[in-house]
DNA sequence: GAATAACCGACTAAATTAGTAGGAATTCCA
DNA sequence: TGGAATTCCTACTAATTTAGTCGGTTATTC
């Protein structure tokens, strides 16, 4: 159980539009330099925080990225589904359908339970979290 | 961040060990017959497991694999551990070093801290949670 | 000695993740 | 008007991890 770094370039990306106060956009060749990340996979992960509804671009000269929210209002949990897909599926067997699941409820085995609770304390905590504590 | 199938089949399959009681030993072969697992994958977990020394095998007609210790002696953690190895890395960029690392600790971004954090209880919610309580 | 079990190592196949390549469209500004 | 800087788009590739399979060997029991 990880965090992909597609979540973790997302978020240290987030922070630094949190950062910039929202007033100018920020360039995405800026942030790769800063974070030493690949621009080019920058792009496509923005890509994908705008279709969440995460972020705004602007094309040109001047344009870039800036937050579509105020970054109280942004939760961690957002970014990360965003980014990752829904979190933390796992695999079940039912015996009804005689078939491998991905299943978070619908099955009742200790494990489906108990991993289950796991799940949904850190997606809660997530989500507690907001964009403007880090 | 989600758990991987090998850590529920692990899971599930060491459920089993708990419930048989500890008497005798349990074959693979009737494990994979009851969680419809393929025999041969489950060999490669136990050697983990095993490893782990989280139970402890038999060869022969009889034999089987049983646990090594009382299930409420064996935390979940360990078993995920022995079988996904150690919880949630994730990527940081060192600027010291100038170079992409896995770390927990060592550097302190706000994405270091946040999601150390998470994974901080959520291992500590999995050790705290013995065999025999699923 | 046959059946049933664990054990072992190498191989493969599928899925996911991470990243690249090459360009098109938009905007700004001189 | 044209060039520079930006987002945007799609397809490709490369690396890694996960999830198995295959073909046997060794030990134990009956």
């Amino acid at each position: 159980m990880k965090f992909s770094t597609k979540a973790t370039y997302g978020l240290r990306a987030m922070i630094r539009l949190a950062k910039s106060g929202g007033k100018e956009s920020v360039s995405l060749s800026s942030i790769a330099k800063a974070e030493n990340i690949s621009q080019k996979y920058l792009e496509r992960l923005f890509s994908e925080l705008k279709k969440a509804e995460l972020v705004k671009s602007e094309k040109g000269v001047s344009g870039g990225y800036r937050l579509l929210k105020d970054p109280s209002e942004i939760n961690i949990l957002d970014i990360i589904n965003a980014l990752e897909g829904k979190i933390s599926p796992f695999h079940c067997y039912n015996k009804d359908k005689d078939e491998k699941v991905y299943c978070n409820v619908g099955c009742n085995c200790g494990v489906t339970l108990v991993l289950g609770k796991i799940q949904q304390s850190v997606a809660m905590a997530l989500r507690d979290m907001k964009l403007n504590q880090l």
